[in-house]
DNA sequence: ACCAGCGGGACATCCCGTTGCT
DNA sequence: AGCAACGGGATGTCCCGCTGGT
């Protein structure tokens, strides 16, 4: 019996920590959909988080981790967006396309998500490096299979990734409606210089 | 006699006082090209400007009137090559291209300045929306001359200003050398859809 | 069990926050005692109390706060005498008597106490009235009963306060001896226009 | 008539100096009668007096000593009302009666006055002083004639001061009348113990 | 005699990271 | 695991008094 105490002591312990860290991440993800990293405090954070200060510290060392820990959510909720593609499109304009509309989505459906997205897009270099380097495979791949036009990989993923970002701050500012999706995305297309072949969009 | 002595004085303290704001605004803008507006310190741009905290605050109120006028001056320097180009072309597709491409090639061969530019497009909400303004009156403009497919102004906008943002976070981060800017003058008129017809570039 | 420890916790914080509070609070005292509010700072407030800078804040939004409670604690100080007035004397004259002669021994037997006095009668506007509206009830009592041939309520509180504080700096700058705190209650009772009645005093 | 030129531009400079030299006093008398001179800045007095602050500081060598400036300013408006009742009056009791009633009247007709008057009683030693000796000449010549009950010629003073000050402050904060000047002139004989003698008020 | 501009420093405020407790 | 309270220090802000000019 006591081992079963321990062990579900240890149990609840878990699950405890588990969700006060996640406490603290919803409200840090919201602040720092905000303003960037420099800006945000550990007092508001625990304030936001309903946690006292040293509850804080005893998850993340500084406010810097809880940024990175941030941007790791934000990359996973990109990568369960390109892991669908991965596993069902071949095509890597289809691949391409589908997740730049299906970003464009997520971010007219989901503000908040949309604000730290942009937010993270200016700092948070190792989130911006997942992106990029997703994109840039495809790319990469369309420009040897001679699908695009444009030769130089790097000066493609940046205007993908350019109007991308711009359409949803677009989507945030203007409150641009989900019709313009399909639009940027031909226009992307036609930057790229993308023969039609078997593009289905 | 009183007349001159009091232009004189005038003349004298305008001078001075022009000179150091001069000082503290080159400061501020070395600065606000490392990192954004809330984190950089009033002890930080006096020493950078070689003055005491006093003299900073008997120029600016705080460190967000020195990040406004750091963003006007930007504005002037944008809008000094616009007035050129304003001036001496008539076709709004050739002064967007004119536009684009001098910008990135200021970029190129001013990164501190490409630093701030990207650096204010987050915040300075009135630095963005000049440029903003000036895009869109040419685009209109092509719009309503059937010179692009694309219809919203709005969209054709972010991506002009999509690419460029990029291309110019491209040019800082990865060296993109000066090549590569009619590339994505290229990709952004092929985005616009723009028919050809007197175009020369 | 559970319930315990949180309670004891809470206690335990009390406990410590309102030591240390305390401790805040005597300091503001003394330093008030000295100059008026405006010209204490948080420094030496911490450094009288042997805190830092932090847990004043910690405490207080800032010295006016201080100040306030500082005359908060001075007024159940009055209030304490006064009660002890209010339920054993039945009389107003005498009860106005008692405490006005209370107050004059307070502030002869407690020189600190009286300096605080004396500093919040300037500022304190809480303070002030509260004193004054105890002696004003008294006085409106007596008057109704035509004790006092004064007719205005305000200006005999006038009365009464102005010797009262006069006398309280007299103690403090020419340590004036207890000797004359009976005559000067005769004093402003011949001012009132007290009538015999069944004045034991 | 380089003579005269200098003289005259002598006589010019003198005058001008003089001149604002009582714009900072006026400025200053304005500003100390809201708040104790503690809390007031060089800064504040220039921009009220609409002068540079360099030039305050050829006038003044600092905030005390305009402060010390206008106690003065303050003595010298009590002395011509206790100049007028030395020359004309002779009994001590109708002069301490002229100049008790004259304060209160002047601080009914000028609410500026009168704030200046509270605030200075606080500090300002050498002003309190100068008025104090006034009256206890006076009190003392009263006591030695045997025309007051009361023996303690300060605690007199005390009592003629306190009425005095924070019947001003009532005239200030409530607003009170005119017409309580004779009451609390009346109380004031009263608490002194004045015997009827030639009394003509 | 007056002024604009400036250097220096006192002070208020905020916030970080730690401690001791449960 | 979580909390209240605290110490320490970075920073913003204000203001004093000086300087060099006419």
């Amino acid at each position: 019996m006591a081992k079963i105490d321990l062990a579900r002591r240890a149990e609840i312990g878990l699950e405890r920590r588990a969700r006060t860290r996640a406490r603290i991440l919803n409200a840090g993800e919201a602040l720092l959909a905000e303003r960037p990293a420099p800006a945000i405090t550990v007092d508001a954070v625990a304030e936001a988080a309903g946690i006292a200060k040293g509850t804080f510290y005893y998850h993340f060392q500084n406010v810097d981790e809880l940024a990175t820990a941030v941007g790791a959510k934000l990359s996973e909720s990109f990568n369960e967006l390109l892991a669908t593609a991965r596993l069902q499109i071949r095509d890597p304009i289809e691949r391409l396309s589908f997740a730049f509309a299906g970003f464009l989505k997520k971010a007219a459906s989901d503000h908040d998500w949309a604000r730290l997205v942009v937010q993270n897009s200016q700092s948070a270099a190792e989130f911006k490096l997942g992106v990029r380097a997703n994109i840039k495979a495809d790319i990469a791949d369309a420009i040897s299979n001679r699908r695009v036009s444009v030769r130089d990989a790097d000066l493609a993923v940046d205007i993908v990734i350019g109007v991308w970002l711009q359409v949803t701050r677009g989507i945030l500012e203007r409150h641009a409606g989900p019709e313009l999706i399909s639009q940027a995305l031909d226009a992307v297309l036609r930057a790229l210089g993308v023969r039609r072949h078997r593009q289905s969009r």
